[in-house]
DNA sequence: TGTGCAACTGTTATAATGTTGCACTTTTTT
DNA sequence: AAAAAAGTGCAACATTATAACAGTTGCACA
């Protein structure tokens, strides 16, 4: 997996979204899993920006461009996504973006930008260890970590209107 | 301010109780803000267990003791008691929860147990420093950080049904 | 090649969570 | 006392998520 490029630097998105895509493929392949076109159209639609997405949002975008879909067409195939770590809810924001770490064994954690609305995916060892012990210190068994860091990227510390 | 009981420990939760609304008291006082007696009512529900409360289920509690409260009272109470550090917001189980630490300034950690339910707020000064760094090595400015450890409490690795 | 099962999808309705706007009351300030 | 600010009641509405059930598709296997 090589090195990603940062949301809020200007980059070629279309090659996050295609190599997004061509990564699903391969995991899905390798668990079994199936990739269905409608799963397949949402990855890439949550994939379209560094911006999370809402879940209503997705619907809005299938239905403009003529799929017949439901809330819980996409609820159904963002969970599915979900489970095969393609892709993380962002719980402060009821919102999703594509997994910058598939395959990886990785306990996420979103650096948020209040200003652009980007979304940087980061895995850091120091934190993912401190947040170990300090459960274990208290003898909790930790099963998932949600980390939301809201703040301000830095592109938008110096550029205010960033888009 | 003293050291806490654990929430899935059996303790005098009255003590918690009367311990958070004479603290609750003071920091108003202490900051001209008015804690008044919807405000006061709903810190004192949201505080009836160490289990996260809904807005709604504030909700049912006040309209079944006679209050007359529409859903803008109580989310207008629970934002004036969060934004004086009264109680948390649980972004991963969008309910609420008295803080344990107010006064202190802190990152609360949440260690919450998906068999019993109760919470255990943390803080955690390598967590807190770990999470600093790695936002900053990103020349990120952090603002707020939700930090939710979802997994199973000391209680309930043994007894699988503790209430 | 069919045939049965499991997974997937479409559809309707509904639940759960959170907000806006405005009129009115209470408290604080001048 | 008058004006301003803060708080409350209330109705309507917006957003996010799920339940239930019928129909369809893909796939293993006889
Ligand atoms: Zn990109
Ligand atoms: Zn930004
Ligand atoms: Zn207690
Ligand atoms: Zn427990």
């Amino acid at each position: 997996m090589s090195a990603r490029a940062l949301p809020y630097r200007p980059h070629n998105h279309d090659a996050c979204v295609s190599q997004a895509l061509s990564d699903a493929r391969a995991i899905c392949q390798q668990q079994s899993a199936r990739l269905t076109p409608t799963r397949e159209r949402v990855l890439e639609l949550v994939w379209q920006s560094h911006k999370p997405l809402g879940a209503y949002d997705v619907l809005a975008k299938l239905t403009a461009e003529g799929h017949n879909a439901a809330p819980p067409t996409v609820y159904r195939a963002l969970d599915f996504l979900q489970q095969h770590g393609l892709v993380h809810r962002i719980a402060s924001l009821n919102a999703f973006i594509g997994c910058a770490h598939v395959g990886e064994h990785h306990t996420g954690m979103f650096l948020i930008c209040r200003v652009c609305g980007n979304v940087l995916e980061l895995t850091d060892a120091s934190v993912s260890t401190a947040i170990r012990n300090a459960a274990g210190a208290e003898v909790f068994r930790a099963e998932a970590v949600t980390l939301e860091v809201a703040g301000v990227c830095p592109g938008c510390q110096t550029e205010p209107n960033h888009e």
